[in-house]
DNA sequence: CGCGTTGTTTTTAGCGATTCAAAACAACCA
DNA sequence: TGGTTGTTTTGAATCGCTAAAAACAACGCG
C-alpha cells in the first residue's frame, strides 16, 4: 500500500482488468497531483516511493493505463506527450506557447459547436480535438520584464 | 531557376526579407505539389531536381520559411511534422487514425466558434487549433475487408 | 496457503525525428 | 566585382519513445 488514497486507486485498475501493481499505482497518485505532467515527471515522481521503478516501466504503465481508458493522452505540438486521469468528459485545453503548461478548459462556448466539420470529405469522424495557444499569466509577466 | 511557376515562388521568398536559393524554391514548390508533406518527403521530392541537397537544408528550409510566415507547421499526434504552404486563413484538420493523411477543412460550422474558451484561465489566447480525426475514405473500406 | 500461469517490470538496445556546430559556400548590396 | 551576411553542407549528437528478452510478481486455483 502506497498511501490511503490507494484504495480507490486500486479498484479502478482492477476494475480495468488490470493486475495492481506498486508502479501502476504510483503513476496514478503522480497523475492526481500534477496533472498534464510527461512521462519524465511521472517518473520522477514515482521514483520517490518506489526507488527501483525504471522510467520504461512507467511508458509501460502510462501505455497500459491508456490502453485501458484510465488515461488520457495528450501529445501538444513541441512538447513530449502528457497524461491525465480526466477522462470521459470532452474538454479541451489551453497550453502556454512559452513554457508548455497545460490548462483544462471546459467545452467551448455554446455547447459542442466543434464536434462537426462543415464538410467531412468522406472522413468518418470519431473525434474532435480543440486546443488553445496563448501565454499563460507568469510567461505574460515574465514577457513584460524584457 | 527551377520552373516557369519558379518566378512568383522567388518573390515570395525575397518579401520575406529572405535570400533567393535552389533549396528554397525547390521546398515550396514541392509543397505546391504534395500539400501536408512532412520533412522527409519534401526532401525527396527535392532530390529529384536537386540531388546535392542534404536533409538538413531541408530542416532548416522548412523552419526559416515557417519563421517567415511563408509555411504553416502542423505537428499532428503520432506523426511527424508536416507543412503546408496555405496559411493566414484560419482553417483546420481532418486527419486520419490509420495513415495519418491530413485533410484541410474550411472552418466549422456557424463560422468560427472555437475561437473563444469559455474561461481562458488568464491565458493571453492567440490561437485556436481544431484537429478532427476519423478514418479516411480508404481506410475505411480497407477496414471493412479485415 | 502455496503454486503455477499469465501478465508486468527490468535491463539493455535501438530507432526515428529533429537539432546542433563548424566550416564551406553563395546571394545580394554597395 | 568584392565583401558581408546569411545559407547549406557535413558530421554528429540528442530527445522521446519503442522493442525484446529475461527476471519477476499478482492473482486464481487447487
Amino acid at each position: 500500500m502506497i498511501s490511503p488514497s490507494a484504495e480507490p486507486l486500486s479498484s479502478s485498475i482492477r476494475g480495468a482488468g488490470l493486475k495492481v501493481t506498486e508502479p501502476r499505482l504510483a503513476v496514478l497518485a503522480a497523475l492526481e497531483m500534477q496533472p498534464h505532467a510527461d512521462a519524465d515527471t511521472v517518473f520522477s515522481q514515482v521514483k520517490r516511493h518506489l526507488p527501483g521503478t525504471s522510467l520504461q516501466a512507467v511508458y509501460g504503465v502510462l501505455a497500459a493505463l491508456t490502453a485501458a481508458g484510465l488515461l488520457r493522452k495528450i501529445e501538444p505540438a513541441g512538447s513530449s506527450a502528457r497524461y491525465e486521469r480526466r477522462i470521459g468528459d470532452n474538454h479541451h485545453h489551453l497550453i502556454c506557447t512559452d513554457c508548455g503548461t497545460v490548462q483544462d478548459v471546459d467545452c467551448v462556448t455554446g455547447e459542442a459547436p466543434c464536434l462537426t466539420p462543415a464538410d467531412t470529405a468522406g472522413f468518418a469522424v470519431h473525434t474532435a480535438e480543440v486546443t488553445f495557444w496563448g501565454l499563460c499569466p507568469t510567461c505574460q509577466t515574465s514577457n513584460n520584464q524584457r
